[in-house]
DNA sequence: CCCGCGCCACATTGA
DNA sequence: GTGGCGCGGG
């Protein structure tokens, strides 16, 4: 290990071993270098063992890449600490130990589209009406509770005023129970019950405390409260823990992240240091300039001073595009031409707020001959095909899971209807049986025709279970392509979309194959938990050549030569959801900031006077956030502006910078000053509750609006009808 | 009693 | 673009 490519701080908080560490890493600044040198220097400097460290990244991609780099700095033989994600970690622990509280082992992890279909079952039972309540918000409040460390227990119904949350809170605890009735914890389960483990078995958790002496945790600044909990238990014997964050970096609020743990973390760890990376190694000034410059206008932040001795470097490309094809016509264009200039478009990557937005760039590419590989959006194991073969995974495995029971009952159709399954559940209410063992009864509870082929699902599901035992997943899975008649079904079907199908079944059996080693037992339960674990990031193949298309969110902790950001309008970024909060729109600002800073290079930003979003049209005001960059560093371009609305497909580098055209370019509709709801407008409406304009069209007497009210999405209203009062 | 069609409302970010 | 739902045919 050479120290002498550490910089004074870096090395200072690589000799920082015992007692709390709080590490303020500025982007770019050198982060995991000084993590990684850390760890190393704790092994062999201070002859600490591996497994007496453990590491906690964001995601498995940085994760793994993490222990590549310690056991490649540490030569043959070496042993790596435990690194791993909170979510991987908890999983771990509970596999181990979760034989309480009615749980066993087997256990399965639901997913969103599962946590969904479940809550609605219990708003049923719970006379939970979905019209006023959306189910969505109810499970993100249940979600809420959960970041925060509220068992259901801890709820205090008279404390919470009537609305969204109240109704959540009644609906929390038949969620809870029909959770474990179906042997299934879902995502933040896994981080509260690990919590909840430690927080009552006092012996566990000290012999964790004894395992892990060392403790180190990476974006510190997206923990939540549980999170937070976590890392207290875990280290309450010996305080050695190192959190790494840059509170300006924060973008994970609306999952429950608490900026409040970087404050709290000093008063209860007592004696904590605080080191500051503030040197950037990877960007030009001018990318830092304009990062700063958005992200210093938000009031809750700590002031640093984030500054580089790289070069100037080019100045940021702004293309004001005529609508959202001509955008992506533009970006991709300039990426090409990077790449005829030598560029590698590994180095490459477009970035964006939603992941809508990737479809018109995807046109673009696949015009120009460009190969990407698009990072997130319906993720491989969410699709539907897939998830109808694990369900049958899943339920061979752990039969309680009714989820995925009833998701496969009928799928391929086989003549088991709505009707009987509903009858069977009503059954199995009464009986206290799960859904498996209903089906076993059907004969008492339907009539013959159903009753017989639910017999025939039955022995069927039965075969199975001992296909599981005697052979190896990849054998079971096989079996289950076959038995189920899935593969013929779509084979029948013979369109387009059944052959993408069949290919992705294709690639489940070799994502199977590869994982699972024959002979080893409970690999199957192993390959569904990665299932449900991986996020698409950790797919990232940065060695291949191919162009990368994400969100914002997903960027995080990557870098890359050039980047483009597409996008950039008031109600897109900063999105419309974050107008009506301080907050939230702060956190918009954040997430512009991580974006700039990925870039090490190169910069480009875009917007579009026109952009049909969802079937309808907005003319979004650009960017606040673009005006917020200094001009002197910024180039602008833009589309002709053009007289007939068809002719955004004409060349369109016409009008080079200069003039005034930045801050209310041409082609934008005027600024809505007159007779009020102008963009940005709080209001309140009898049903949707509050919101926030996004869009006006039309003038008095037939004006509308679109309104984004939380909870219940766009409307386009009629404000002679729509009974909305300005707040 | 099951199935498939057509209609409808819905759509931020994600481990 | 997708999933949920209601209706009429088998």
């Amino acid at each position: 290990m050479d120290t002498n490519e550490l910089n004074p701080q870096q090395l200072q908080a690589v000799r920082h071993t015992e007692g709390p560490l709080m590490l303020v890493a500025g982007a770019g600044s050198g982060k995991t270098r000084a993590i990684t040198f850390r760890i190393l220097h704790m092994i062999r400097d201070k002859g600490i063992a591996p497994e007496n460290i453990l590491a906690i990244t964001f995601t498995n991609k940085a994760a793994g890449e993490m222990r590549e780099r310690v056991l490649g700095q540490m030569g043959e033989g070496g042993r790596a600490p435990w690194i791993s994600t909170f979510h991987s970690l908890c999983l771990r622990l509970l596999r181990q130990h979760m034989e309480f509280s009615g749980y066993t082992k087997d256990f399965v992890i639901y997913d969103a589209q599962d946590q969904l279909s479940l809550v609605k079952k219990c708003m049923k039972a719970a006379q939970v009406n979905e019209e006023a309540f959306p189910p969505k918000t109810i499970l993100n409040h249940i979600s809420g509770f959960k970041n925060d460390y509220q068992l259901p227990e801890h709820i205090k119904l008279d404390a919470l005023p009537y609305g969204h949350k109240l109704k959540a809170a009644h609906v929390y605890p038949h969620y809870q129970n029909a959770l474990k009735e179906n042997n299934a914890l879902d995502f933040d389960d896994l981080l509260m019950m690990t919590v909840k483990l430690f927080k009552t078995n006092k012996e566990l958790c000290d012999h964790y405390n004894d395992r892990f002496r060392y403790i180190l945790v990476d974006e510190f600044q997206d923990t939540n409260l549980t999170q937070y909990h976590l890392i207290q238990l875990l280290s309450r014997a010996h305080h050695n823990v190192c959190v790494v964050g840059d509170d300006d970096q924060s973008i994970y609020r609306w999952r429950g992240a608490n900026l409040e743990n970087l404050l709290h973390f000093e008063k209860d760890f007592p004696g904590t240091t605080v080191i500051k990376l503030e040197e950037n190694y990877r960007s030009t000034q001018t990318i830092l300039n304009a990062a700063g410059a958005v992200v210093r206008q938000n009031a809750a932040r700590r002031e640093k001073n984030l500054w580089t001795r790289n070069e100037s470097g080019e100045p940021i490309l702004y293309y004001r595009a005529e609508d959202e094809i001509d955008e992506a016509r533009a970006v991709c264009e300039r990426i090409h031409q990077w790449v005829q200039d030598g560029a590698s478009l590994n180095d490459i990557a477009i970035l964006y707020r939603t992941n809508a937005q990737s479809r018109v760039l995807e046109d673009q590419l696949r015009h120009l001959g460009v190969t990407y590989q698009v990072i997130g959006g319906l993720k491989f194991y969410e699709r539907k095909e897939i998830k109808d073969i694990l369900s049958y995974l899943r339920v061979i495995l752990n039969p309680n899971d009714s989820v995925s029971l009833k998701r496969i009952v009928n799928t391929p159709v086989r003549g088991i209807g709505k009707t009987s399954v509903d009858k069977i559940e009503a059954f199995c209410g009464e009986h206290h049986l799960n859904l498996l063992e209903g089906l076993r009864r059907a004969a008492e509870i339907v009539g013959a025709g159903p009753a017989k082929k639910i017999a025939q699902f039955v022995a069927m599901m039965d075969r199975f279970h001992q296909v599981a035992e005697d052979s190896s997943a990849v054998d079971l899975l096989k079996e289950v392509f076959e038995k189920t008649g899935y593969l013929t079904a779509l084979q029948k079907e013979n369109t387009q979309e059944a052959k993408s199908r069949l290919e992705n079944l294709n690639e489940l059996y070799s994502a199977v194959e590869q994982f699972v080693d024959i002979d080893r037992k409970g690999s199957l339960r192993e390959f569904l938990d990665t299932t449900t674990l991986v996020a698409d990031l950790d797919n990232l193949d940065d060695s291949r050549g191919v162009l990368a298309l994400m969100t914002l969110h997903t960027c995080k902790g990557l870098e890359f030569d050039s980047v483009c950001i597409i996008g950039f309008e008031n109600g897109l970024l900063p999105h419309a959801s974050s107008l009506s909060s301080n907050d939230e729109y702060e956190e918009e600002r954040r997430l512009c900031y991580v974006g700039f800073t990925r870039a090490r290079k190169r910069l480009m930003v875009s917007n579009a006077r026109r952009r049909r979003i969802y079937g309808s049209t907005f003319t979004y005001q650009p960017s606040d956030f673009i005006n917020a960059i200094p001009r002197e560093v910024m180039t602008m371009e833009s589309s002709a502006p053009s007289m007939t609305a068809s002719s955004s497909y004409s060349p369109s580098y016409a009008s080079k910078s200069g003039g005034d055209e930045w801050s209310l370019p041409a082609g934008a509709p005027p600024p809505a000053t007159d007779t009020g709801f102008a963009v940005g407008t709080k209001v309140l409406h009898p049903k949707f509750g509050s919101g926030v304009v996004v869009n006006r069209e039309g003038s008095d007497g037939d004006m509308k609006v679109v309104v984004f009210f939380k909870g219940a999405g766009k409307k386009k209203l009629a404000v002679a009808h729509a009974n909305l009062i300005v707040v």
